[in-house]
RNA sequence: GGCAGAGUAGCUCAGGGGUAGAGCAGAGGACUCAUAAGCCUUUGGUCGGGAGUUCAAAUCUCCCCUCUGCCA
């Protein structure tokens, strides 16, 4: 079977990572996860995006190289996702040299094919901000506003991609191919902006305005303007070309494309990863087959209103993953937003899922399970025939979870998946209180039933520790250290069944798995 | 103005033709293995408004209202 490949969008390298990068990352982490412990082997590629203007300038003010600066910033980033356990197998740098190779050879070959053009334009220019306004930009007195500067009207030539010869073919392609988008209904945004929309994309800018940048390998006096370097690293760090380009340590690009799941935002489906992106693939000779499929997720707001420096509500995931911890943070982001859909961040709700959720809940379950097993049996397991209704119960909920959990899973319900493991932690805690081990280990003729209430949970919780794995991969490593089983090497969820642990099992000792945080004031 | 999303319990939201759901918050209770955790019971909603289709509508259709986003 084809590898599972998925990717994230590349970040833009002018200022370090809020909750919203950290909230797609961990969503692709997490899908990346899932997909291996499915079965399929998976190639996650995330990096960024650091070309381009605003860097050019940011490093100017800095009184540092672009290259330095773009380090610097990235660092935020990769320090980031090592902490919240985002672990990718490439890492897209648009400054990486095989990169940059892979994007010249594709602009000559558009070149050579007719592709690409060049033209003058003639506008309005502000100099303060570096860009050409339209009437949009205009004031209803037909001005242009204070912020835009001094604006003088300017001619200039730029290299311009054939875009709108492939819209027809676009309309179509997405018409038929309703998997293209998840979630389908954005569909409709792409069909709807396609519509009377035949200009052509502007690639370039002049070497003299923009220099941080890759140059046109057919005209040196101009750099790539910003979607043949950005969007072309799904392919380029894919193996595209590499060989052509003389790129080593590349997956083997027939493999693994086409991608599985482009992870990115609402904000940059339309126009460039529903229009820009498949035209240029197309443009390229890739077939309907080869085209990729998008997953596009949400915003967090922050009560009500989108987040934004401006307002000052910017939300730092660095300073959430000390207070909440990785997985904690982590869980959070996956059990409160519907894929596709936005979600408002809450402190309350935060603290809530953590001190409820994983303290109380699963972490208080698996102490308490532990904790008896130690105090009654030494922390030995024990397989003694005994059986019944309430045992027979908690299992069939264990069963149960799984493909429930699998199917949520595959269709990008997070949430969904959280709940139908979670499952298993509600019934397993009720079930302590219904069996009463504490009461069992008061009479010697319960003895047998005793062992097998502590193996239900015992084993209850490892099928948790394993479901739970990509969205929390820390904290459930630990549970199972606790429990005293270690997941095989290649352990997939059709190994799931019944019966992990063997008769005279060894736990491990408890351990608070998400020790109860005291916090009487959200955080802002 | 067009398109999309949302409008369901005090709060956050899930569900999506067949007696209204979850978590949190509130109330009461029993228990004690545990991270003052967990368990049981319970209060609470004419599912934005109106009309229609149907034996049956929160769910489908149409109209309207409010909020959000994108586009013009």
């Amino acid at each position: 079977m084809k590898p599972y490949y998925i990717t994230t969008a590349i970040d833009y390298t002018n200022a370090a990572p809020h909750i919203g990068h950290a909230y797609e990352k961990v969503l692709a982490d997490v899908m990346a996860r899932f997909q291996r412990k499915n079965g399929r082997e998976v190639y996650f590629l995330t990096g960024v995006d650091q070309h381009g203007q605003k860097v050019q300038k940011s490093a100017e003010k800095a009184g540092l190289s672009p290259q330095e600066f773009v380090d610097g910033i990235t660092e935020h980033f990769t320090a980031l996702w090592e902490k919240l356990n985002v672990r990718y197998d490439g890492w897209a740098a648009t400054t990486d040299d095989r990169h940059k190779r892979v994007v010249q050879a594709i602009l000559q070959r558009l070149h050579d094919a007719g592709q690409l053009y060049k033209k003058s334009h003639k506008g309005f220019y502000s100099v303060r901000q570096e860009q050409f306004l339209t009437d949009k930009e205009r004031g209803p007195d037909g001005t242009f506003a204070e912020e835009w500067g001094e604006v003088v009207e300017l001619e200039e030539e730029n290299w311009y991609f054939r875009l709108s010869d492939h819209v027809d073919w676009l309309k179509a392609f997405i018409q038929s191919h309703p998997s293209f988008i998840f979630p389908a209904n954005r569909a409709k945004d792409v069909l709807n902006a396609l519509e009377g929309s035949g200009q052509d994309l502007c690639i370039s800018r002049p070497i003299e305005r923009l220099s941080w940048g890759i140059p046109l390998p057919f005209d040196p006096r101009f750099v790539n303007y910003v979607w043949f370097d950005a969007l072309t690293n799904y392919i380029s760090f894919a193996g595209y070309l590499a060989e052509d380009c003389g790129n080593d340590l590349m997956p083997e690009f027939s493999r693994i494309w086409p991608a599985d799941a482009h992870v990115i935002g609402k904000d940059i489906l339309v126009p460039p990863h529903a229009v820009y992106w498949p035209i240029m693939l197309h443009a390229l000779g890739f077939t309907d087959a080869q085209i990729p499929q998008l997953v596009v997720h949400g915003w967090w707001n922050v009560k009500g209103a989108k987040m934004s420096k401006s307002l000052g509500n910017v939300i730092n995931p660095d300073a959430l993953a000390d207070t909440f911890t990785p997985d904690g943070l982590r869980y959070y982001l996956m059990r409160d937003i519907a894929t596709g859909q936005d979600s408002d961040f809450s402190d309350e709700r935060l603290i809530m899922s953590y001190n409820k959720e994983l303290a109380g809940g699963l972490g208080n379950l698996l102490n308490r399970s532990l904790n008896m097993a130690h105090k009654y049996r030494g922390g030995t397991l024990a397989a003694t025939g005994y059986d019944d209704a309430e045992n027979a119960a908690l299992r069939q909920t264990v069963a149960e979870a799984l493909p429930a959990y699998i199917s949520a899973m595959n269709g990008w319900a997070i949430h969904d998946g959280i709940a139908a493991a979670w499952k298993i932690v509600t019934h397993a805690n009720a079930f302590v209180d219904s069996t009463k081990p504490f009461s069992l280990a008061k009479d010697p003729a319960q003895s047998a039933r005793l062992d097998s209430v502590l193996y239900h949970l015992a084993e209850a919780l490892t099928h948790v520790a394993v479901l739970l794995s990509p969205i929390m991969p820390e904290a459930m490593a630990k549970a199972r250290d606790q429990l005293g089983w270690e997941m095989p090497a290649g352990f997939h969820f059709s190994d799931l069944s019944w019966g992990l642990l063997a008769d005279g099992h060894q736990l491990g000792s408890p351990q608070p798995l998400f020790p109860r945080l005291e916090i009487e004031t959200p955080m802002a």
